[in-house]
DNA sequence: GTTAAGTTTAACCAACTGGTCAAAGATAGA
DNA sequence: TCTATCTTTGACCAGTTGGTTAAACTTAAC
């Protein structure tokens, strides 16, 4: 017999996506289960009969958010060309990531803060392996060739690299009010930002 | 007659401190008063009898909060110096005020994020007159004597100099779990790092 | 069509939450 | 000492919250 539901996908997944709307806009404390019924279109009790509790329920949440992010966020890492090439690449793509998914960095910022757990065995240590194997290497082995300084560290490289492109959409709210421009203004910005930020960094690192 | 009160301070004072801690360790959604009163050693009610509410109580937390860490931002940027000099005493005092109140960072972009409005009119617009007057007048200068190079957008360098600055403490539990270090390797890291970082911003700048 | 398993619902609950209030206690001036 | 004001408290309350449950509904196999 056809499905006679009212939604077309199964409840499992309107339920998860609901509660990442409702969690990533409000987080753990913020969110109501009946807020997130309600988005789904199901009744309350569904979310506990698919997920038990609140707690599980955010950590589906979580992990899938989490793992999204750090795709987009080191894949670029883990393809073996220069360096310079990946870091023009990674500003370039990791822009869109953010702006597709502008809550995401607080969400995941804060999140961790009231519970440093949920990330535990999360990193499939592999991961962090790549990066050294490729991005790392690559480093060391333009220092030698003299392209890049020899005082250039390739983990604080990776982390100045992660700030410069995270910061200001986590801080949004604080800039636009600082340097007193609206929502579109602050894109165009970080849209005019994107090409000079990887010549921030070569500059710096080049020998 | 001398007080016989259990607490020294007075109860306005001990309850903005106890609120402060828990306000900034659970945010405003994760806080309980009962929390708070029990922190300041106090009747619930006499929060409401200082604070009238919640909220009301919360803005003068983070009003204060905020003030704090805008002081220790923006203060270096409004001396008149060389640019340079301005840079490298930013990243020593900075990182010791984010030692300090390392909490901060994550509390104000989240509870920002819950609600922009919190900060509205909180900028005296002076503030960023000052630093446009110093630092960013200082910057353009130095551009004309041929220190820094003419493609430095004084704006986008500020934000810069924020990100490096700020974003490694806000993001810690994220860099300790994918780096596989514990907490004091983690100071000890930005310890080192904080001579680097001057130095990282002043390569890629100077002409 | 009977049955057994999976799915969905409305009604319900105990615990908790921000907030109130009347009364008790402290304080200082007259 | 009396009194008017300010402080402090315990008890209380209405609304909300995550979670439960028994019963109704669907589905598919026989």
């Amino acid at each position: 017999m056809v499905n006679l539901n009212k939604h077309p996908e199964n409840p499992e997944e309107a339920i998860l996506k609901a509660a990442s709307e409702i969690f990533i806009e409000k987080g753990f404390d913020g969110a109501r289960m009946q807020e997130i019924a309600d988005k789904a279109g199901l009744n309350k009790a569904l979310l506990h009969y698919y997920y038990r509790s609140k707690d599980k329920l955010f950590r589906a949440v979580f992990n899938k958010v989490f793992q999204r992010l750090m795709d987009g966020l080191v894949s670029v890492f883990e393809e073996n060309m220069p360096v310079f090439d990946t870091i023009r690449i990674f500003f370039k793509e990791h822009q869109e990531v953010l702006i597709t998914y502008r809550h995401l960095p607080v969400f995941i910022l804060n999140e961790l803060q009231r519970d440093p757990n949920i990330v535990v065995d999360m990193f499939n240590t592999s991961r962090l392996k790549k990066v050294r194997n490729t991005f790392f290497h690559r480093i060391e082995k333009e220092k030698q060739e003299g392209i890049i300084r020899q005082s250039i560290q390739p983990m604080e490289l990776f982390i100045n690299i992660l700030s410069l492109s995270v910061f200001p959409y986590a801080a949004k709210p604080l800039i636009t009010s600082f340097i007193g421009i609206d929502e579109s203004a602050f894109f165009d910005m970080m849209e005019a930002r994107k090409d000079g930020l990887a010549d921030f960094v070569i500059q710096s690192i080049k020998a």
